[in-house]
DNA sequence: TATTGTTATACTCTATAACTATA
DNA sequence: TATAGTTATAGAGTATAACAATA
């Protein structure tokens, strides 16, 4: 590559090395997980109703952070592949109770033994003091909301959402 | 919120928290840019024709990750909101050399201006010394190739590439 | 043959509006 | 009226294959 390209000032961009960062997981995932994989916010969804059976698929999607449009498609995947079941709430029959078929529940042991070797692969490169300050930063970075704060700053050009 | 759903696993992934991270980053990039906005990648090639006159396309393309297929689009965004222009290499004809124009001079300037801003503004939560500790983090986590580096695991399911 | 740009295409992820059935 | 789930749709982002022009 001609050397001669001048990218200090992109490498320095918190973002874009979010971005590669970001890149790098999802190359590992993809790579190690295979063709036929189950969607990492799939693999996520298993090992949460592994651990709260029953819970409801609003407060699944809050935690992941997935629309409740497009919870319908990634849950029925799951179902198609025998692994969840829908079942309607006793007390509110608005409410889809997420209940792990036996399939699921080894599909869901695997799925943290994988991201378990995932993660740890990513992490070999830090020792563990390491991976708990990358950790904590991150964390402290999403919890910190710019937006519902919103300091009525003065953008540079255009303000409000959407 | 049921504060009785265990989330304890799901936090302490690594994975989640980097796209924690990066929503809030992209929530705050779309608040303050508003709504007709440059897209983040737009933006950050107007940083680096800026600081690489002449750059040709495939050089970005690379530098930013993005397949020169897609790169068509995103570059004629800009070549039609006056921002870029495409001139023709005269010693290698293949080549299209990038060169801002002269409000893609102040877009540029004003886009750097925006991201110093948005940077600062996520990363107000931080001290300076934190600030260089995630950044060496991530570009260590995104330096690190486990793919190409291919070590022949044995992943929990399938192996190989796509 | 290999590379650059281009076109076309498709798949994923995300976001919104509107509908239903329940409450 | 408000909520959970659903359907349909649209917009980004990303990936591949195939082609033309050029090297």
């Amino acid at each position: 590559m001609s050397d001669d390209f001048d990218t200090a000032w992109l490498g320095g961009l918190l973002g874009f090395q979010l971005r590669r960062a970001s890149a790098a997981m999802a190359d590992d995932y993809a790579w190690f997980a295979g063709p036929d994989r189950l969607r990492q916010s799939q693999m996520l969804m298993l090992g949460l109703i592994a651990d709260n059976p029953g819970a409801h698929a609003s407060t699944i999607g809050a935690e992941l952070r997935i629309a409740r449009a497009n919870m319908v498609q990634l849950v029925g995947e799951l179902v198609d592949r025998g692994l969840v079941e829908r079942r309607n709430s006793p007390t509110d029959r608005r409410i889809v109770e997420l209940h792990l078929t036996d399939a699921g529940i080894e599909a869901a042991a695997a799925g943290k033994r994988f991201l378990a070797e995932h993660e740890a692969r990513m992490l070999s490169v830090f020792g563990e003091r390491q991976r708990q300050q990358l950790h904590s930063l991150l964390r402290r970075l999403a919890d910190h909301d710019t937006v519902s704060d919103a300091p009525r700053g003065k953008p540079s050009k255009g303000l409000g959402p959407r």
